[in-house]
DNA sequence: GCCAACGTTGGC
DNA sequence: GCCAACGTTGGC
């Protein structure tokens, strides 16, 4: 088991909407960039755990963790043409986004917050923290437990 | 294949 | 809203 951080705008797609969403999941869509779907295609897996990191906001911070469902889907939102991620070299026959379905496990209290994680030695060497764009990436189990020990689950 | 121009992300 | 970092595009 491997695990992961997912970055989403909250304004857009927060954890807490994931909560909401219908059994408590949802497709990771809308990923177009190489490197993530990269990620998305071959390295995660049903089963592993990722962080829900709410990026470009007041306060950029670990907010939840959810569990990987369903791997290896065509991005439906490339073949609509009305989406904003509409990608008309994408087909079905020959798909150019992949991705994978979420579900919520729980929310964190307290959340982790980015300021603070950048104040901790142990996370130093955190994707997270050297190659920020990165919306889909790799955590440690030494991070991922590190992390887990300053929070709760709710 | 290089690299300048340009676009996007995301913290602040 | 600014701007640094960095990814993508496209001319050569």
């Amino acid at each position: 088991m491997n695990y992961w951080l997912l970055k989403s705008e909250p304004s857009a797609f927060g954890y807490e909407d994931l909560e909401r969403a219908p059994d408590r999941r949802t497709l990771w869509d809308g990923v177009r960039n190489y490197q993530a779907r990269n990620i998305l295609r071959d390295d995660i897996t049903v089963g592993d755990l990722a962080f829900f990191y709410h990026s470009a906001c007041k306060e950029p911070a670990i907010v939840g963790i959810c569990r990987v469902t369903r791997t290896g889907i065509a991005d439906p939102s490339a073949f609509d043409p009305a989406s904003d991620y509409y990608d008309p070299a994408s087909d079905g026959e020959n798909p150019k986004w992949i991705t994978i379905e979420v579900e919520a496990v729980s929310a964190l209290r307290p959340i982790i917050k980015l300021k603070d994680m950048r104040q901790d030695s142990a996370l130093k060497d955190m994707v997270l923290l050297n190659r920020s764009r990165l919306s889909v990436q790799p955590v440690s189990e030494t991070e991922w437990h590190h992390i887990m020990a300053q929070t709760k689950a709710v």
